[in-house]
DNA sequence: CTGTTAGCGCCTTCAT
DNA sequence: ATGAAGGCGCTAACAG
């Protein structure tokens, strides 16, 4: 009295079909006569027959599954791709295999591995950056994968993106016109890291079009924590910066806290920009000013753009920006 | 030059045993000479051979899957115990199948049956409730499920919670004894739902302690989103409450900032209690108290239990309650 | 339109 | 300690 699972071999014995027919009506392969259809579909529920994914990914070396690579969950920037990511998995019928990376490139390659092994038809990387290893990996990987809200400086895996380049830019421009000089620029710890490289791009660009000269004391690398954004609020503050760009929500909204306790007054005497405009954004007071990419359709074309590869279509442009918005609320005058 | 895959066999034939040999050591199987054992897997590194998961699964009937049904993965409270959910699953070699369910009762079923299909070794389920439907389907099902933060009613399905009785009765004890006649509760908009009327319960056994009728007006049923909060404040704060226990982070903070945006001073005039203590809760001003659950922990274990159900372990307890704390901050005096 | 026949890649007795 | 052989449940030609 085990596992007593019904086979489509128990289906066919029952319709009077071969076990070949019964594939047939239950793949919708339309070579079958109706009324034999019927009849099958009646003995599938009468016996309460699911079809075992498993042999089936055996037989067909497909598994309508995809493996999702997320730095964390708790992340709501990645959390909201995710979220993108799921509904059109689920609109195409595939089924997600999530795995944390925990940002850390040895935990990468290996979840990459293990997703391998489960035959997934294809994966969705999430991350901040790129490591050589893992790009190397990735560019042989004979299964697809494509990149969501992450860059590759080599433009050749494809991705999802939104111009971090001249979002970043455009802000600080703005920011300067409003009189700014010392602008602080907040983003990750890490170094060749290419989507933050990107951003960084903007911010020297904007202050070279105004001719401010870069100060490398004004960028801050910190983790990209709500605490870290709160304990730096006092050094950028000392520093004598009157506005700031940071690459993160959680981050934007420990240093708005944190410069607020400290009697700045935001917008007043300091004005402040974030980049993802999860919901954090929403939740301050002031609310935060944010550029506003947009979240859920990045993971969403993301995943559209990978069921096309998967599906072996042909591929215009497998390197899409999406346009972005900017939000200027109440962190900014 | 298509998916030239190498399998057992190849690995068989190049170290001159029988694939029987090869699949113990990949297996771990102890009868296998060293030399031999030393041999096989020098091949495999040589021929860079990764075992096939899904033939694996269908040969041995197990997939070291689980599957994991959450109503949100951008709800901060399920993506906390969904981390501590993937940790411990990562630690014993299973890997997600990740699910939203959108709380949607019809789309949880239809996700139950996927997972039943792709032969998951076991399921996780997150939710609010619990409906008869889902019950019944998760009652007769041959593959192992535990709820985490959900409780059952009839105590009959295995799951790990905190005591919501309790803790909302101590919350609202001690905003009694801080003075408050008028409390407000805060709740999701649906009625026999398990975790909600635990809840509820402990409310009016707080009150009834303390001789204070019980007012129904004082009950608000909203969606459990920012915006509800923020816009139930204005009512609330009409109706006289001075207090308040909210059972979900997001309308707290809503609810929050709606009363400092009314002028009411918090916790000066008015004292607020949220629920889950998700990373949100320290992020406003004033930060949150509220009640405490072990996040990461009651994902945890839960899987933990799981693993054990998987593994036909002796259980002693399947319904687990784990300690919570309730977090005193700065919405309450 | 339907049935037959091979596998898919691996695990698992059962012998040896 | 190792090999041989029979599935696991299903798909996919290939016949008819």
């Amino acid at each position: 009295m085990e596992k007593q699972t019904i086979t489509i071999y128990d289906v066919a014995r029952e319709a009077n079909v071969s076990m070949a027919t019964v594939s047939r009506v239950v793949n919708g392969n339309p070579n079958v006569k109706p009324a034999t259809r019927k009849r099958v579909l009646d003995v599938i529920d009468e016996l309460d027959y699911r079809p075992n994914a498993v042999a089936r990914g055996l037989a067909s070396k497909k598994t309508t599954t995809v493996g999702v690579i997320i730095p964390d969950v708790t992340n709501l920037y990645f959390a909201s791709l995710a979220r993108g990511i799921d509904d059109i998995a689920t609109m195409y019928k595939y089924n997600i295999i999530l795995a944390n990376s925990d940002q850390n490139n040895h935990k990468e390659i290996q979840v990459l591995n293990t997703l391998f092994s489960k035959q997934v038809d294809g994966i969705l990387y999430m991350g901040n950056h790129l490591t050589p290893e893992l790009r190397a990996e990735i560019v042989r990987s004979k299964t697809p994968i494509v990149l969501a809200g992450t860059m590759d400086a080599e433009h050749e895996i494809a991705s999802v993106n939104i111009d971090f380049n001249e979002a970043t830019r455009e802000v600080v421009e703005t920011l300067i016109e409003n009189g700014h000089k010392k602008i602080a620029f907040v983003t990750a710890a890490m170094k060749n890291v290419a989507s933050v490289d990107f951003r960084l791009e903007g911010y020297k660009a904007a202050l070279e079009k105004a001719g401010i000269k870069f100060d490398e004391k004004l960028v801050y690398e910190v983790p990209l924590t709500y605490h870290a954004g709160e304990s730096v609020a006092e050094r950028i503050h000392k520093a004598g910066a009157t506005a700031a760009v940071v690459t993160d929500d959680e981050t934007s909204v420990g240093l708005l806290n944190g410069l607020i306790d400290l009697g700045v007054k935001v917008p007043e005497k300091f004005e402040l920009v974030s980049s993802n405009n999860s919901k954090l954004t929403k939740m301050t007071r002031p609310i935060l000013s944010t550029i506003a990419p947009p979240l859920y359709d990045i993971g969403a074309v993301a995943m559209r753009l990978l069921t096309k590869i998967m599906n072996k279509e042909e591929i215009v442009d497998s390197e899409i920006t999406l346009p972005y918005k900017i939000e200027w609320r109440n962190t900014t005058k």
